[in-house]
DNA sequence: AACTATTTATAAGA
DNA sequence: TTCTTATAAATAGTT
């Protein structure tokens, strides 16, 4: 936004790079203080820079917010497993796939038609009666079949949308390797401390 | 922003703050996931909208980002808390269609391209590859798990092909996971549920 | 949920 | 880096 639009791809230029994710991170955490304010809401923003610089922002803290999070999710889950050998779903799969790719096909040429209503509905009744199926029944391994499923997927649809494949994640290993504290307060602070978590507080006495 | 600027204080109304809350939640995830875009960051994000409900976005992951914040900050609290069983995957499929979504929208924005031809190969190779893959050793449940996954696709693909927006596709999608897990459905997701947190995740390092 | 009038956020440039 | 400015986005108030 500004001057010119921007491609939504990761900026190759290192220092343009480095000033937007200034300008952004900043925009991003005022964008979190007026959600707090507006409506109460509490939230917690974690920010690992490009180059690996560490940013939060918490309202009413980082802690607290972290902590209510973590509780809820620490709550282990069910654990079931029923292996059943058998490859004669391949072809309803495929024919799944297929259609699926038309569909993203067929939609691209048509642009938007009329006549989306019928499909939407449609749409939603095969899937609501299979839905309410077997979920209850699945288990690590076959989420993680369905993981490599949507996975496949979005990959057909990138190919089918996109020209430029994907840009990856880059893994940080010794980030965390030696500071060990939050610090840092000030709304808009924007630099300086290498090892430390620039932290940015809203409300309650964080300022 | 918008007919009129409004001041910066709690507001009052109760359905005009929650109706607030879900524009500029939905906002404010968005301008996180293009930071992670732009830049490369990695961002965790936890919200508890006024009603107490939780939402979240992580980049690769909620837990990736959080484990490392906490590592270099609380090693105790970090020890202690491991979200165990399908969370992990369940984490990575919202991310997954988070960005499917989300790239399905940003091609419908850019229109019809050019490349049709050479898309049109690439999808079919990945189709290929991955069919003829690790399709023997999947089973029955499995295969019903993919089938499940392709379908939910199908329907997020369809839905944002068709004027019918979102909220169609929503809950089902993850519904399956039980209360005390994360779960979520749709990028723009804006309601619903009680025990859950939405989740919106934007890419991971899995491409 | 969809639609505008405006306010903001920001990409470039200084 | 900070400030300025032309534009792109976000969104408040409405329907």
């Amino acid at each position: 936004m500004g001057r010119q639009r921007i491609p939504m791809v990761k900026i190759k230029k290192e220092t343009h790079r480095q000033v937007t994710f200034s300008k952004r991170r900043a925009g991003l955490f005022k964008k979190a203080s007026e959600l707090c304010t507006l409506c109460g809401a509490e939230i917690g923003i974690i920010v690992y820079s490009p180059a690996k610089k560490p940013f939060s922002f918490g309202h009413p803290s980082v802690e607290s917010v972290l902590d209510r999070y973590l509780s809820r999710n620490d709550l282990s889950l069910a654990q079931t497993k029923k292996p059943q050998g058998n490859t004669a779903g391949n072809c309803e799969l495929n024919m799944l796939l297929t259609q699926t790719v038309s569909e993203v096909e067929e939609e691209k040429k048509k642009g938007q038609a009329m006549a989306e209503t019928r499909k939407g509905n449609a749409a939603r009744r095969l899937v609501t009666s299979w839905w309410e199926g077997p979920v209850d029944e699945m288990n690590m391994v076959q989420l993680q079949v369905m993981k490599c499923a949507l996975e496949e997927l979005r990959k057909i649809v990138v190919s089918e949308t996109n020209t430029v494949p994907f840009k990856e994640v880059k893994e940080d290993v010794f980030g965390f390797l030696d500071a060990n504290k939050v610090t840092a307060p000030s709304y808009m602070n924007t630099s300086s401390g290498l090892s430390n978590a620039y932290h940015f507080g809203y409300g309650n006495g964080c300022f």
